[in-house]
DNA sequence: CGGTTGGTTCCACATATTGAAACCGCATCT
DNA sequence: AGATGCGGTTTCAATATGTGGAACCAACCG
């Protein structure tokens, strides 16, 4: 029934309680003593300080002996590592994503969508040398990137009202389609075209082409773009990298479902 | 009383259990369905279930909508983002290591202990490209790696005693230092040198040579290694690498200190 | 069409979580 | 020194929560 998924607020049982702790320690950015988790936190203090006691024994935590600040702890690095390698395309979509930045010299994403929030789980600078897990996790806004548009376009209907529903549509720039029916409107040409356009809508001066990653029948499952600065190309000239673009994204596509459905799962799924 | 830390059959609480079911989902490697999980599971279906759906609302595990099997949610992935950044110490560590990789021109490994395993929170590989957050949150024994006995060597007697219960002493090559006894005689070379050893105790033809990273009085913070094959280096040459990796070693501690006590902090620590 | 596997829901019971209040240690203030 | 306050830890009865055996439903298979 509850439509609602996660996010603050969320509620269900202890569990539910004890995961919004992570997120208000992993929002604070930093190591933070007890007392400042408290007071952002809804719980009463003996309640969050056996919380705090739990998460730490299993590692979610890690407390300094010496200033006792609880940060994430590393048993999160350690899952997390797995979750990046089985939840996320990444790992599939690698060998296409390096000769896809080799090939057109410029920065590619690799994007997913989580409630209604795009995030990133890959990136290729080609130029600089890399940035790393620092830019894979990383989240943002849906309805202002290339690659979130780009998904929001090949979202089944309710997915998308859901999706939509999410969006907070701050104006980031002049350009920023800030409206729903403007948005909505947008995913029109996006579904038509085969690719999204960034115009500078989230930060100015920065452009990109993005593509949808589908699957089997039609379910997005990620979105690539290919990201470069007024700088450096007109807006228009970022067609030239449309054929290259999409041949990616197919290609990751196709690997990806291959690799869902080997050839042997045998609780398969509706004929394709 | 029970020193016991998490690791499977932890035990505390509610949560304590739903965090080894995800343990469970992650260990599989791949999407998994319910029952497959139901019977690495000790929880009763009902349970299980409830679990596995609370985890879900929760974004913490995701269910494929066709098969309904279950993977790592992208909210982990967010999390652990945030988790790299700041409980490890790799964003500090960053630079010092680009500079150390290109320097020495071969593969450098950033490490830190969390129960007793060694967990791998940055690689620079310099000669191939990178690797990424696919090396990033991968755990190793500890008591066979380089990095592992670095850190191992520079922990507090109680904390040690903890580590090295937790070793399982498999022998992975000849060389591998099997027992607790043999360990301890190399850990005080390794005091007394200021740098770790792998000689091939690890995987055959791979070498290295590690140090740890201290803050504050003498605290071990994690370790650094730099890597490479009998192929390309004898054993002996590797210590040409000493000098640089030592003073990675100490910038990088340094610059941890640093942050950790940026100069205003109230409630400090006893005076160093 | 009946048997089986795989998943979901019920419900009485027990356990784990709750949170006000008391407590401790330690630094600071007078 | 002695008092005061703050940050952190512990206790304990009330009760909300999670438990799990068993029944149930659906879909697939023979």
């Amino acid at each position: 029934m509850n439509t609602q998924a996660h996010s603050p607020a969320a509620g269900d049982g202890t569990v539910g309680k004890a995961l919004d702790v992570l997120d208000l320690v992993a929002a604070f950015g930093r190591p933070v003593r007890f007392s400042a988790i408290l007071e952002a936190s809804p719980l009463p203090k003996a309640t969050l300080y056996r919380m705090l006691q739990t998460l730490t024994n299993q590692g979610m935590l890690t407390q300094d002996p010496d200033t006792q600040a609880y940060a994430l702890g590393l048993r999160l690095v350690r899952l997390a590592h797995e979750a990046w390698r089985q939840s996320s395309l990444a790992p599939i979509a690698r060998p296409f994503i390096d000769a896809l930045a080799a090939e057109v010299q410029e920065t590619v994403h690799l994007a997913q969508m989580d409630a209604g929030q795009v995030i990133y789980v890959d990136k290729r600078n080609a130029t600089d040398p890399i940035e790393m897990f620092s830019q894979a996790g990383k989240v943002g806004p849906a309805y202002c990137t290339g690659v979130g548009k780009a998904m929001l376009a090949h979202l089944t209907p309710d997915r998308l009202q859901d999706a939509l529903s999410r969006q907070s549509f701050h104006d980031h720039t002049p350009a920023t389609l800030d409206t729903a029916i403007k948005l909505m409107r947008e995913l029109d040409d996006i579904r038509a075209s085969g690719v999204a356009y960034d115009r500078e809508e989230h930060e100015p001066g920065i452009i990109c082409i993005a593509a949808p990653i589908l699957s089997s029948p039609a379910r997005v499952i990620g979105a690539l773009s290919i990201t470069t600065s007024t700088a450096r190309h007109a807006l228009d000239t970022l067609d030239g990298f449309k054929p290259a673009l999409l041949r990616a994204a197919e290609d990751i596509g196709g690997a990806a479902h291959d690799w869902q459905f080997p050839s042997d799962d045998p609780s398969a799924h509706s004929p394709s």
